[in-house]
DNA sequence: CAAAGAACCTGGCGGC
DNA sequence: TGCCGCCAGGTTCTTT
C-alpha cells in the first residue's frame, strides 16, 4: 500500500497523539513483525519507552525515543497503523500484530499480508542506517541537478530507477507511474538517456504529484487507510495508475498496461516519449 | 558492480 | 460451489 504521501499522512496524524505518551505496554499477536528479534526482546526494546516525535524517511515510520533509540515501522504492501480510543477486541483484531499501549489510547498495526516490520535501531547506530537510501524527493537537497547525478550513466529504465529507494527515497508503483506521466516520460527510456529538460520536467512532476497526494491524504486503491482508518483522495485523480483501457486524459489515446521490472506500469504510449 | 528475477505472505478475483 | 492461477501499493536475497 503505502508509499510516501500514505506514510507522511499517517505520520502527520499519529505525530501530535504520540508526542510525549510513554509506552506502558505492548502486545504482539504475531512475533513474526518483531523477526529477527524475539517477542520478548522487542517488548524489552520498547516498553517503558517516552516517545519525543514521529518522523518519517522515505516510507519508514519512526518513533523516536527520548533515550535516542529508534521505533522504525514499516508497513510494506497491506500495513496499516491506527490510533485506536479503545483496546481492539473480537473482529477488530483480524491480522493485527502489534498494540502499543500508550498512556493515552493505543497505536495498533494490522498487516494482512505480513510483510510489513518493526524493529529498532540504538541510539549510536542511527545515522549509518538512513545512509542507504537515496534523498528525500521533497526535501532541500533534492534539486534537478541532484535528479541528473541519480540518472547519469545509468542503463536502467528510469521508472524502476525511480522506485529504487537507495536512487531516491519513497517512490513506488503509483507515483512512478504518475510523475512520468506529467512529466511526458516513457517509463522505460534508459535513465542516462534523458534530456536535461527531461531531468527538469521530472524533478518538477515528482513533487508535484507527492505534494499533491499528500494534500489529499494518499491513494486508497484497496487496503490502505489513514490513521484515524479513513481512506485517502488521490485515487480520484489518478491520470493513468490503474486506468488501462481509459482514455488518456490528455491527449484521449488509449492507456496501456505493461510490465516494467516485474511491476504494472500504465502509461500513455502517445503523450510519454520513448 | 549493476540489473533482473525469485522469494516472502495472504486474500480477492476471474475463469473453467 | 470448488479449485486454480494470477494479481496486488514493497523490500531483500540470489542469480546473471
Amino acid at each position: 500500500m503505502p508509499e510516501l504521501p500514505e506514510v507522511e499522512t499517517i505520520r502527520r496524524q499519529l505525530d501530535p497523539l504520540v508526542r510525549g505518551r510513554t509506552i506502558r505496554r505492548v502486545e504482539i499477536p504475531d512475533p513474526t513483525v518483531a523477526a529477527p528479534w524475539s517477542a520478548a526482546r522487542f517488548r524489552r526494546a520498547t516498553s517503558g519507552k517516552r516517545i519525543k516525535q514521529l518522523t518519517r524517511r522515505g516510507k519508514y515510520l519512526r518513533f523516536e525515543f527520548e533515550d535516542g533509540d529508534t521505533l522504525v515501522i514499516h508497513l510494506r504492501m497491506t500495513g496499516r497503523l491506527t490510533h485506536l480510543k479503545r483496546r481492539p477486541s473480537g473482529d477488530s483484531r483480524r491480522h493485527l500484530r502489534l498494540l502499543f499501549h500508550l498512556d493515552d489510547g493505543f497505536i495498533a498495526f494490522h498487516d494482512t499480508r505480513r510483510l510489513g516490520k518493526a524493529f529498532l535501531i540504538p541510539a549510536g547506530e542511527s545515522r549509518t542506517y538512513w545512509q542507504k537510501l537515496g534523498p528525500e524527493p521533497l526535501g532541500r537537497s533534492f534539486t534537478p541537478a541532484r535528479l541528473a547525478k541519480i540518472t547519469a550513466g545509468r542503463d536502467r529504465q528510469i521508472k524502476t530507477l525511480l522506485m529504487d529507494q537507495s536512487a531516491i527515497a519513497g517512490i513506488g508503483n503509483i507515483y512512478a507511474d504518475e510523475a512520468l506521466f506529467d512529466a511526458g516520460i516513457d517509463p522505460r527510456r534508459p535513465a542516462g538517456k534523458l534530456t536535461q529538460s527531461e531531468i527538469t520536467r521530472l524533478h518538477a512532476s515528482i513533487r508535484k504529484t507527492l505534494k499533491k497526494a499528500i494534500e489529499l491524504e494518499g491513494s486508497s486503491i484497496d487496503s490502505y487507510v489513514n490513521a484515524r482508518g479513513e481512506r485517502g483522495g488521490f485515487q480520484e485523480t489518478f491520470q493513468v495508475h490503474r486506468r488501462q483501457g481509459k482514455p488518456c486524459p490528455r491527449c484521449g489515446h488509449v492507456i496501456e498496461k505493461i510490465k516494467v521490472g516485474g511491476r504494472s506500469t500504465y502509461f500513455c504510449p502517445h503523450c510519454q516519449k520513448l
